[in-house]
DNA sequence: GGCATATTGTTGACTGAGTCAACTATTTTG
DNA sequence: CAAAATAGTTGACTCAGTCAACAATATGCC
């Protein structure tokens, strides 16, 4: 199984570029509902951009937006000529003006800004609840995957599971796992049933799962399970590749042993494959010991599975 | 449980906006790429217009790219000058002519259509396989989810199962029955388990698995299990509401009974629950004959289980 | 058939949006 | 401290698109 990445398909760019020209087009819609208005799609742009982001230089701005320095700059004088905008010398740095909306600037834009949500309801009201719930994930997914890497200012929050989550775990680490190592889909399978078993005989009192989310996005996920009065068992800990980095494989097993401390259990053990180096230096990290290992043949692949214990 | 459309909520709302404005930017960022060529945006997206749906009216092609009459009449009167494009006048219609690309118009299209193509595929070659599949998918749901409906040019295809599909369908079924009639998440435990077992225990002799794909997006499905030498067993058709209405439902049926019938299975039989009537309607059209019904207590419901047979 | 109305395509006059290069004032870097 | 980079401004320009008016043809309706 090779890591190298390969070359996009043809069909992939084509259905890329086909998104690129339905939006192209969609956005020139959208335009057109603000054309009434007394602003530009760029002045909208820029009036955004100071609304919501407060203080910011006009070349922080043009490069935010993309826009021209000499274009900014003549719009900008338009707005303080207006009274929208107001410019304060920067203290740090004698060159710059910090800029932001004065309350005319704030009174003109508030009518922009409900006419445009107004036209985004519109559009959204025509979707049913579900289909709104897929069609922002999948903006998520999108701008998450063209955008440059994840900000920093987009942080994971850890929540409970509910419908939709073990199946949607599944489908992501059956997809991983077949990329990554080639393991067929029968480790799908099993990380299904484990999934299920989970929610079906789930005690709320001595188990619980974590599910990371980012931006509504699903990125991580680690399953704690009663296995005795006294052991604990940590299942199915994944995080996916565009939150690597972020120590939130760490995290969510630290959530596990806090929990299982809490809860009176004496040791907390989990199952593992010794391919899965990062999930390795996590566990030892946190300092569970290996106590076991034997070989198997699962998953169309020959492994080597580990028991790994931890005294709590 | 009700079944109004609620309001979209302002987060929601507040998530498309901030999808907009990233996608506004990255559309101008792609147009900058194109700069050096002798085309402006516009005339590219014209050129690709002609270069794919060939001939066509200057009037489908100005309401196609939201271009004004007249500006798009002088763009074409330009590149007629050039000799990129030709006009026949339209048998049918006095008032028309048809255009499209000579030769030498093709030409011109193609280095641009090849930048175009290459900067996409520069932007996807950052992306991981399993990313760049998960960015069309992405893209495909936003297109159909905000384009005006299903196209009728995109039919859907049946294809057997891989890794992701079993995790996928346990998602959306536990989604799905959730919002529509309220079932808990140990409705989508049971799919999990169903599916996995399917899986696990494959015998592509006598067992199938249909998914329906759409633009490669999943928008249906159906499993057929060995239930003994002499019964087959229907289990999990489901599709998608945006897929409703195209008699998917009774194709997936359809293939399940041609498949059974032809292993030598003597009874298909199947079960499901009284309140979900579209789905009855199928088994009812297609031959299927109630035997049994009993009220048991599920997915935090109260229903009613129905088993129906088909005699082969 | 005939008239009102709509549609296709064209043109002139115009504006809005953005580009490019040159320039000053300031800050950063080697 | 000199050279290079950055912030912001301005003049001259082009490109993209709008708007209104117009001729030619097509369609609906009595």
């Amino acid at each position: 199984m090779s890591h190298m990445p390969k070359l996009p398909t043809d069909e992939q760019i084509e259905r890329v570029r086909s998104f690129n020209r339905f939006y192209t087009r969609h956005i020139g819609l959208l335009n057109e509902g603000l054309l009434e208005s007394a602003f530009s799609l760029t002045e909208a742009r820029v009036l955004y951009e100071l609304a919501h982001r407060g203080p910011v230089t006009a070349a922080d701005l043009g490069r935010e937006l993309g826009l021209d320095a000499g274009y900014l700059s003549r719009l900008l004088k338009r707005f303080g000529a207006h009274g929208l905008t107001r410019r304060t010398p920067s203290k740090d740095d004698g060159r710059q003006f910090l800029l932001s909306l004065t309350d005319k600037g704030l009174a003109a834009f508030e009518p922009l800004n409900q006419a445009s949500a107004a036209q985004v309801a519109t559009m959204l009201s025509r979707l049913s609840a579900g289909e709104r719930e897929r069609l922002t994930q999948a903006m998520t997914t999108v701008e998450h995957l063209i955008g440059d890497g994840p900000r920093p200012d987009r942080p994971y929050i850890l929540r409970p599971h509910r419908p939709g989550d073990i199946g949607w775990i599944a489908h992501r680490q059956g997809i991983l796992y077949a990329q990554e190592y080639g393991w067929d889909e029968t480790f799908e399978a099993l990380v299904a049933e484990i999934a299920a078993a989970f929610v079906r005989n789930f005690d709320p009192a001595r188990e619980r799962c974590w599910i990371a989310e980012r931006d509504g996005e699903i990125v991580g996920s680690v399953f704690l399970v009663r296995s005795s009065d006294e052991v604990a068992k940590l299942r199915l800990l994944y995080v996916e590749p565009s939150a690597r980095g972020l120590g939130l494989g760490g995290r969510l097993t630290e959530e596990c042993i806090a929990f299982a401390r809490d809860r009176g259990y004496r040791t907390l053990t989990l199952w593992t494959n010794d391919v899965l180096v990062a999930a390795r230096r996590i566990y030892q990290a946190k300092g569970f010991r290996l106590v076991k290992e034997e070989q198997h043949h699962s998953f169309g692949k020959d492994l080597v599975g580990q028991t790994w214990d931890l005294v709590l």
